[in-house]
DNA sequence: GTTGATTTGTTACAATATAACATCTCAATT
DNA sequence: AATTGAGATGTTATATTGTAACAAATCAAC
């Protein structure tokens, strides 16, 4: 666990990570769908730590379990975990954050901290609300939404220390 | 003007196109930043429509003008434009839209339809407000943010023609 | 007209993502 | 056991999106 991750929420993230790999698995079960070794390892890959991870950086660090991957193995798990819900898609970053409400059928906001790097899922049932309204004056059918907002962590506020950032 | 921009919105595009290059002329002026041919002639072809233009699609059409073009050219043009706040980045297409609201200071909803492509900013101000109440409560400090919902426009729900699509 | 800052030209390349087709695996059926 | 068919993966090639770095030109201010 990295210093940076301990900073984002003082959290056990061997169980954060646990319940995720443990909730997908229960679910592509149900739903008779295959959680292959691939798919696994790159869901596992992504739940490492709470930033957000681009595709080549896991093709790197997939390669030393499946020494023949390529970019086509990256995205195919990565559609296959999206289309399950169990990943989100950073739209702003070209990057891939672990979902962490596997039973909501949508994404909630995105709150990427620019120093930690860390992106909290939050629920926001007014902001949601909020929204709906307003599309519904629209006229406009949502079908799926990004709501991601850039800047500075609680914890970051707090703790001048710097982070482990690169 | 094309059929697709009629569907979005009954209005004159040639008033709307106008008042929003005036108003970057204006603001530059006001600014000392300089409107260069290269950077207004960008500015008018996402202006075009409502559609968000990719940036090699914006290449390919100010190469008329601009033989030397580039996609350096492109970008920088880009660049300068969203600094300005003239134009918004739609993170979720790769793409660039015209900003409807050169004086508010940040940016509004997007909403992007997939059937007839255009991309209506909205303001909502119940919607910033209950997100800027939710971020307080997460102690959280935003600098920017994309709010994009993709679906169907009142337009396209109510009229099932087809719209002029590619 | 010189100077300094800004803008543009130009080349090269990095980073992100997909298409297309071959091969493999594995379970269900014959 | 062999066949088959669907899903998953291997593989090659390429498309798309975006940036770095440095040279040349332009332009405003002095």
């Amino acid at each position: 666990m990295s210093d940076s991750t301990e900073l984002f929420a003082p959290h056990n993230h061997s169980l954060c990570i646990n319940t995720a790999l443990t909730t997908a698995s229960q679910l592509c079960a149900e739903r008779g769908v295959q959680l292959t070794a691939i798919r696994q390892q790159v869901l596992e890959l992504i739940w490492a730590d709470h930033h957000a991870v681009k595709a080549y950086d896991l093709l790197e660090r997939i390669k030393p379990l499946q020494s023949a991957a390529k970019p086509a193995t990256i995205y195919r798990a990565l559609d296959f975990l999206r289309e399950q819900g169990f990943i989100h898609r950073v739209e702003s970053l070209n990057a891939f954050v672990g979902c962490n409400d596997l039973k909501s059928a949508h994404e909630q906001l995105l709150l990427i901290c620019k120093r930690c790097e860390n992106v909290e899922e939050r629920h926001a049932d007014s902001v949601m609300q909020a929204l709906a309204q307003e599309l519904a004056l629209a006229g406009f059918t949502a079908h799926h939404q990004a709501i991601e907002i850039h800047g500075i962590c609680a914890t970051c506020t707090q703790s001048n220390n710097t982070p482990s950032l690169n």
